[in-house]
DNA sequence: CAGGTTTAGTTGACACGTCACCTAAAGCGT
DNA sequence: ACGCTTTAGGTGACGTGTCAACTAAACCTG
């Protein structure tokens, strides 16, 4: 095993700001969405998810890959938002294994609630923030590290 | 209320890009660590924090203002980590409300252990991925935004 | 079509975070 | 010394995320 290459001090401020960073934003649109329309952030991805689809509805594996989240979580998630009332498994009927999950009229108006001042935030937080040069930045760091994590698993 | 100012194809790139990295890296950073060192990452920063002391030992209070973690979220993971021997709780001599949180030797041992492989992996995922313009853009962007965050709350 | 394999989804255990609430010691003004 | 307030910390309930194990339907393949 070779020596360590502990950071720099320009990379330790950039990775330990990142780490702050996130955290806090992690904590604040979770709260925000609490507080302003009582959901978690898992609850509101959910919905964009199912609101973006011509049925409104999905299965959960279909979830699942564009969540890109594992399906017990997706089968977790679902479970505390039928509970919610946001959305309700229906069996499929040609393939007994599956199972749809279906936007509720209450999850719809939940969605459309939630979303402006969700946007709103995010901008006022994050977005508005930055020039145009570091959004660019941005997507381009983002892609770099995704495309990254993507190889790794 | 006003027309909401949804985000641009771009702002949304970066912001879709932001999320997605974000989840990615802290499941990724999560599962090293676990795999690797079986600590969690809380884990890590808490030992990380407690290192950095003179005398690896920090009272439950100054341990939360370090990390800027609430005090019964030290308090829960400072009872999973003294399951785990990672810590100990000491009493405090001179103030009798005060507990102590001490580094064991277990928990030194661990955390020597943990941190060239953690670094190798923020390394390899994220820092080693980013040009100097980019690295400089990152800390610009995480200032502004903590900033931001900060004064919100 | 019988038997093994793959696929879809659920469940339970456990770690983590937040919130509201609680206990007890310190501090403080009279 | 007396109460009142502040401060330090812990607790319990609940939502969230991961992992491993499970159930059952669907899909082979001989």
């Amino acid at each position: 095993m070779t020596e360590t290459r502990w950071l720099t001090d320009r990379e330790q401020r950039a990775w330990r700001g990142y780490v702050q960073m996130q955290s806090k934003l992690n904590a604040l649109l979770n709260h925000q969405l609490q507080v302003d329309s009582q959901m978690s952030l898992s609850d509101f991805v959910v919905l964009v998810v199912l609101t973006d689809t011509a049925e409104e509805k999905l299965r959960v594996s279909e979830l699942a890959a564009a969540l890109e989240w594992e399906k017990s979580r997706v089968s977790h998630q679902v479970t505390r938002m039928e509970r919610r009332g946001l959305v309700q498994r229906v069996e499929c009927p040609t393939d007994g294994r599956s199972a749809f999950v279906n936007l509720t009229p209450c999850g719809r108006a939940a969605i459309e609630a939630a979303a402006p001042q969700h946007v709103e935030t995010v901008r006022r937080v994050f977005i508005d923030q930055l020039t145009a040069d570091e959004l660019q930045a941005l997507e381009s760091i983002t892609t770099k590290v995704l495309e990254r994590l993507d190889a790794e698993c």
